[in-house]
DNA sequence: TCGTGTATAGTCCAAATGGACTAATCGAGA
DNA sequence: TCTCGATTAGTCCATTTGGACTATACACGA
C-alpha cells in the first residue's frame, strides 16, 4: 500500500468529508451528495460509492459502527470517520490546492478547504495564483508564437479558449484572495451560524 | 453493440482524427499526441491507447492495413481510418459541441470542429451560447438565494468560482462567434496554407 | 569498448467506473 | 382496495483506466 492519502479519489475525499458531519450509511451519502448537487463535480453512482466506501474501510480511514435494520428493508451498514481519515482529507487538500492540472481534484479541495486554517489556505492559494499567472503567460506567448509561424487560426480555437479560462481562473482567484484576507470573511466552523446548521440537519431527512 | 458513435471516448475520437491525416501505428499516435500536447486534454498512456485502438477496430471504425517490421524491433501494426470512422467523428462532434456538462468532450469537439461546415458549427455553438447564458443566470440566482438564506460564504467558494468560469466561458464563446462569423476567419481544409502542412509533416518524424 | 541510459513498440494486470439488476416497502391515485 | 410507480439499500459485472513491466536497439560518454 503506497501512501494512504495518495490513493484517495475525489469521491473518496467527499465521502470522508461527509462523515465529518456524522455517522452515515452509503445510501444516505448518495442522497445527500445528490441533494447538495455534489454530483456536479464528480459522478455519484451506486457502484462507485459502495466501492469507494469499502476501499476507505480497507485503508482504515473509516470504520463500520453498526448494522441497522429498519422493518424488513435491506440492512444498512453505518460508517464513521476514523482519526486517520480526517487527517488524510486535510493532507489531500493541502496537496491539491496549489495544483493546476487536476481540475476535478481542485474543485473538491476548494469545497473542503474550510477545515484548514485560514492562513494556510491563503498561503496555498497564493502559490496557486503564481502558477496560474505563469501558465497564463506561457499560454499567451505560445499562441503568439504559433500565429507568428502562420498557424491557421482554426487550429488554435481550443487553445484560445483554454487561455481565456485560465485568465478568468487567475482573476477570480486574485479577487477571492482579497476577500479571504479580510476579517469580514467568515472562516472556521466555530463561527458558523447555528441556524444554518439546523437547516442542513433538516435537509438530511 | 449500442450506437457506434455513442460509445466513443474522447481518446477514441482523437485517434480517429489522427488517422484522418494518414495511416499510423499506435505508438506513433502516442508520440504525435504528446508532441502536440494533446495530453493536456486527455491522458495518453500506453494501456489506454492500445486498448482504444483495438476497440475502434472491433467497431469497424478503423482497419489494420499491414504489419511492418523495422530491423529486429517489435512489429508495428499500422491502421487506417474506415469510412464509418470519419462519419462517426463528425456525428460525435455534432452531438458534443452544444453540451455543457462534458468539459473534456467539449474540448476535443472544439479541436476537431474544423471538419464540419462553418455554418453548422456556428449553429451548434449558438445553441451552446444560449445554454451557457441560462446556466450562468441560474448559477447567479442560486448564489443570491443561498446568501439570502444566510448560508455562510465559506461554503459557497467553489460555487462562486464555477460561476465565474461559466461567465468567462460564455463571454469567450460570444466573442469567438463574432470572429467565426467573419469571412476573414479561415475555415475548411482547402484554404489551409501548404507551408503549414509541410511543417506539420516535418514534425512527425 | 563497455556500460548506461533512453527511445521504440507493445503486453499485461490490478483497480476504478458506470450502469444494469434485485428486492422489498411505501405512497397515491383509480 | 388494488395496483403502479417511486424510493430505499445494495450487489454484480463488463468496460475503462493507468501504470508497471518486457525486450530490443541505438547514442554517447567514460
Amino acid at each position: 500500500m503506497k501512501d494512504a492519502t495518495a490513493r484517495l479519489t475525489p469521491l473518496g475525499v467527499m465521502v470522508l468529508a461527509l462523515l465529518r458531519e456524522g455517522e452515515m450509511h452509503p445510501y444516505e451519502m448518495i442522497r445527500l451528495m445528490r441533494h447538495r448537487h455534489d454530483d456536479r463535480i464528480v459522478s455519484v453512482t451506486n457502484g462507485t460509492v459502495y466501492h469507494t466506501v469499502a476501499r476507505l474501510e480497507r485503508q482504515g480511514l473509516i470504520a463500520e459502527v453498526g448494522i441497522d435494520r429498519d422493518g424488513n428493508r435491506p440492512e444498512r451498514t453505518t460508517y464513521a470517520l476514523a482519526d486517520a481519515g480526517g487527517a488524510a482529507v486535510d493532507e489531500w487538500v493541502r496537496r491539491e490546492l496549489p495544483v493546476l492540472d487536476h481540475p476535478v481534484e481542485f474543485r473538491v479541495a476548494l469545497a473542503e478547504a474550510h477545515n484548514l486554517e485560514r492562513d494556510e489556505v491563503l498561503a496555498l492559494l497564493r502559490t496557486r495564483l503564481a502558477a496560474l499567472a505563469e501558465a497564463r503567460d506561457y499560454h499567451r506567448s505560445g499562441r503568439a508564437k504559433a500565429l507568428a509561424a502562420r498557424t491557421p487560426e482554426q487550429y488554435l480555437i481550443e487553445v484560445d479558449r483554454q487561455g481565456a479560462l485560465l485568465a478568468a481562473d487567475h482573476d477570480w482567484l486574485a479577487a477571492f484572495l482579497v476577500r479571504l484576507s479580510s476579517p469580514d470573511f467568515m472562516w472556521g466552523t466555530h463561527e458558523v451560524d447555528d441556524r444554518y446548521l439546523a437547516q442542513r440537519e433538516a435537509a438530511r431527512r
